[in-house]
DNA sequence: CAGCATGTGCTAGAAAACTAGCATGTTCTT
DNA sequence: AAGAACATGCTAGTTTTCTAGCACATGCTG
């Protein structure tokens, strides 16, 4: 996760994320307490300069992504989350999320992670 | 994850969440670029006016502490990693932890999940 | 065509964030 | 006692963030 980018700056950072892609307009629906359609657009802006983000036209519109790639930005924010909240720990995190008193898991879900914790045992 | 944390109000409290407790000089050596002391503590002061944190007297020097409880600020940025990076499915996260590509978890943590799988399954 | 809706580039002012310094207090060492 | 080290409360100046408005462009509708 990213430590330099201001409290807005990572808000939009977190919808672009979450979308994938998005124009200005999708990004202040997301946005808390959004500001006006002109001041997301100067965000953007600083954002594309600083790199964290680029553009491309789309039926004479923006339309934003993230510079950096979904599965890298994944493992940044994991990576974060398990230092400052679970000592560290991968394990930790995991219990935290199969916990039954936080996520109802589908029997799917916990079929396919049966699995996959069984291949990782090999 | 609060998102009305300025960018260094968020630093701080990555910390404090981190450490659990912690004096501004503990704060001020764990921050990235960090500023003087005296920065550091203006933005302590700042958040605990806000509530986000408080702080107690020990041997004639403040210790701080994060005003929400571990548990709910753990649960908070979970379903935030989530939501963001994983499309709202706890399970694609897990599975994200699980991976050996990202994390190599000790056999003994893979018996302890694999255990934990069995009891969330029924 | 004119007017409206929607889009972008850019600007600048207001507000917030950030920072370090000063004054004062306490404790320890010489 | 004096000085140094360490601590806090507070301030205010600097920098950055945040915001919305203006000018201009494009496309659509009556």
């Amino acid at each position: 996760m990213n430590e330099t980018l201001s409290r807005r700056e990572r808000q939009i950072m977190d919808v672009l994320h979450r979308l994938g892609q998005a124009s200005a307009a999708d990004i202040e629906a997301e946005l808390p307490d959004a500001p006006s359609y002109s001041a997301v657009r100067a965000h953007l802006r600083t954002l594309e300069e600083k790199g964290h983000l680029r553009h491309e036209v789309e039926q004479l519109r923006y339309v934003y992504f993230p510079t950096v790639n979904p599965e890298r930005a994944r493992k940044s924010a994991v990576r974060h989350l398990v230092d400052t909240f679970f000592g560290g720990s991968p394990a930790d995190a995991v219990a935290a999320l199969i916990d039954p008193k936080s996520a109802k898991l589908k029997k799917a879900d916990l079929d396919r992670l049966a699995q996959l914790i069984e291949e990782a045992r090999r």
